[in-house]
RNA sequence: GCUGCAGUAGCUCAGUGGUAGAGCACUCCCUUGGUAAGGGAGAGGUCGAGAGUUCAAUCCUCUCUUGCAGCACCA
């Protein structure tokens, strides 16, 4: 028999019959290897203990210490052992596909009626028995036909389509967990007692479509969490628990910041506190913009349709357009605008009027551009994905030379105002040309190239979306996290050679020639309203002091200090402090609890003790220790922590 | 948009085929209290909208609408 040579991490090499198993070289290195081994890598590949090795490799074996493979059988087993229990339930619903995702895993089954929360208890149940048998799993590859065959029989049509899907010449491999049995990539465990039976839940059921694709059947979806033991479980229904309680819905309501409503849905209403918070950080980006070399515009909200046609979005977006039709006087048929989905065109309308010259170039265009996007109703979620919305929007026009440079200052641009706004890590994400397009090969060439250099050059790695990119050009994506690790993408950068090609814009080059201006798009925040959920929720409504909307409340503890509150809120609102007074019949315990409740950061309680010694004491939010503080050193602290970042 | 669930006072939520209730918030009174809810009284609701069934609908049925979870979408 043919021998074949495995290296082992410690550096030792043996050699084995081709065909031994992973499980087979735990039991040859030690018994107490072959009783701990879930699984094993082979070059890197997790690998099942039961597949046979037939080439030299690399080998280590896998046991529950290690993470990232102990967790994924867990969750694997899981999604098989869910199967299972809802097939032993319900003999006719059918299985379809059952994939690891973040912390757990989901399986979508094809059944007439859903699932009910009853029912998940049910099924837990059932999967704790089949844990507990500690059922043997065993797999085999088999020919297409057969398993084309065994499907049949079975009448499962999904899993004959996921067949139909497995290309010529890659194995088609079963698995069973007792006697249930899945066609599965694998791998597995070695029985189903393997998983640990107190660290899963089901969480929650939904619909899904087959293969994420809306024109095909909806199945039902059942979510759950697996970890390595109960510990691990509770840490995240914690986490999770936390993550509801900053949701920025809550907060918003919490701390008076906006409201939504039916009437207008995708919208905000801003209240006094909200609106703050939006014009406080509105400004901050005014002066960066303006000191990052900008010129600001306005462009008008209701534009007829013949621009959105002109420029291509009315073909592509107008389902998605809110439309608005005007009698105009005399006019034979309605007059059809749309308002405003995207500012490009607009900007592109003010780059025509005269006639640039290259020395004009680059030409850096911002707007606090509001935009109507018609977003199907499940799309939209509070303040983070909404209808109505303004967007920290620029386009840079210049020429193709200079788009390596203008990147690389706007991604400078772009971290700096995270940095300042409390995001110090951001990822970046490339995405490339997809299959259909506008302009030629040697463009992308160019496009892609200047900006994977320029992202370089600003010192970013970044990850690729492969065929990703508008149809118009190359994009980067600027994705930040959060306090609780959650992602979100907020800037972009993307280049394009279409728009001003569609939108006739030109400019007079050195030679006295026309020439084409590309143009970048881009945007910082993404959303004003968008980026403030994101900071209510990174804080959980703690928001730093000089984004505050109510910086500070002066409360009073006897009814004798009130003129010295007043003294007090005037001092702080002449430094520029936003202040106010609470002189409510009410005790001290009530407005401190009141004010931390709606999170502001700063309580001063004045007494008669204070009011003689002309001080003040101050209590910060999420601290439960006071400070005594001479009335002039605390209005000079606020004010100084009242400043934005970049004045401070 | 799709699947499922939900809409009762400003908020959180109970409840019933015979036109509604709690706690907090709000108003007033008492209380002047030293760092997360002092006490009392009062006011407040076309029970999301429309249609149907019924002697009678907040409750049952249908349509619409909004929200929530997930999917799809995101110029």
């Amino acid at each position: 028999m043919a021998q074949i040579s495995l290296t082992f991490p410690d550096g030792a090499t043996r050699s084995y019959d081709a065909g031994v198993t992973a499980a087979e070289v735990a039991r040859s290195i030690a018994p107490s290897l072959a009783k701990a081994a879930i699984s094993a890598q082979l070059d890197g590949k997790h690998w099942d203990l039961a597949w046979p090795i037939t080439r030299d490799a690399a080998l280590s074996i896998n046991t529950m210490k290690d993470d990232g493979p102990a967790l994924e059988l867990i969750r694997h087993d899981c999604a098989h052992i869910m199967a299972r229990a809802v097939q032993e339930i319900w003999p006719d619903v059918k299985v379809t596909i059952g994939p690891v995702r973040d912390h757990g895993w989901f399986y979508d089954f094809d059944r007439e009626e859903p699932f009910t929360p009853e029912d998940l208890g049910q099924i837990e149940a059932r999967m704790k028995q089949i844990i507990n048998a500690r059922d043997p799993v065993r797999t085999e590859v088999w020919p297409r036909a057969q398993a084309v065959e065994y499907y049949r029989g079975k009448g499962e049509p999904f899993k004959l389509e996921l067949l139909d899907r497995i290309p010529e010449g890659e194995d088609i491999r079963m698995y069973w967990h007792g006697d249930w049995q899945d066609l599965c990539r694998g791998p597995h465990f070695q029985h189903t007692g393997q998983v640990p039976a107190d660290a899963f839940k089901l969480t929650h059921v939904a619909g899904a479509y087959w293969l994420g694709d809306a024109s095909r059947p909806m199945l039902q979806r059942i979510y759950g969490l697996a970890f390595r033991n109960r510990d691990d479980l509770k840490a995240h229904l914690t986490m999770l628990e936390e993550a509801a309680k900053r949701d920025h819905r809550k907060l918003g309501r919490e701390m008076d910041l906006f409201h939504m409503q039916e009437e207008a849905p995708g919208q905000v209403f801003w209240h006094p506190n909200g609106w703050t918070v939006y014009t406080t950080l509105q400004d901050y980006m005014r002066r960066q913009q303006k000191r990052g070399g900008y010129v600001e515009v306005n462009t008008p909200q209701v534009v007829n349709r013949k621009l959105w046609e002109a420029s291509g979005h009315w073909e592509k977006y107008q389902e998605n357009m809110f439309i608005v039709e005007v009698d105009e006087e005399g006019a034979r048929e309605k007059v059809v605008n749309a308002l405003k989905p995207m500012n490009c065109p607009c900007h592109v309308q003010i780059f025509n009027v005269g006639i640039k010259s290259y020395r004009d170039l680059p030409l850096r265009m911002a707007e606090f551009g509001s935009c109507a996007r018609y977003e199907p109703s499940g799309a939209l979620h509070g303040i983070m994905r909404v209808r109505g919305f303004t967007q920290d929007d620029a386009h840079i026009f210049c020429r193709e030379d200079q788009i390596e440079a203008e990147t690389k200052r706007f991604i400078d641009f772009l971290s700096g105002v995270y940095r300042d706004l409390g995001f110090d890590k951001f990822k970046v994400k490339f995405s490339t040309r997809p299959e259909k397009r506008a302009g030629t090969d040697e463009v992308w060439d160019k496009a892609e190239a200047a900006l994977s250099n320029a992202t370089r050059a600003a010192g970013y790695d970044f990850e690729i979306n492969p065929g990703e990119g508008a149809f118009y050009g190359p994009k980067l994506e600027f994705v930040l996290t959060d306090a609780i690790g959650r992602d979100w993408q907020c800037g972009t950068h993307q280049v394009d050679f279409v728009l001003p090609e569609r939108l006739d814009a030109a400019y007079i080059g050195e030679d006295g020639a026309r020439h084409r201006p590309v143009m970048l798009h881009r945007a910082t925040l993404g959303s004003f309203e968008r980026f403030i959920g994101i900071l209510i929720e990174n804080h959980a409504g703690k928001l730093p002091f000089w984004l505050s909307p109510r910086q500070v409340v002066v409360a009073s503890i006897v009814s004798d200090a009130d003129p010295f509150v007043a003294e007090v809120v005037a001092a702080l609102t002449a430094a520029g402090v936003r202040a106010e007074a609470d002189t409510r019949n009410e005790k001290i315990n009530y407005k401190v609890r009141e004010h931390s409740v709606g999170k502001v950061p700063v309580i001063l309680a004045i007494g008669m003790k204070e009011v003689e010694e002309r001080s003040v004491s101050v209590r910060r939010l999420g601290e439960t220790k006071t400070e005594v503080m001479a009335l002039d050193a605390a209005v000079a602290e606020f004010a100084r922590a009242a400043l934005p970042p970049d004045l401070a």
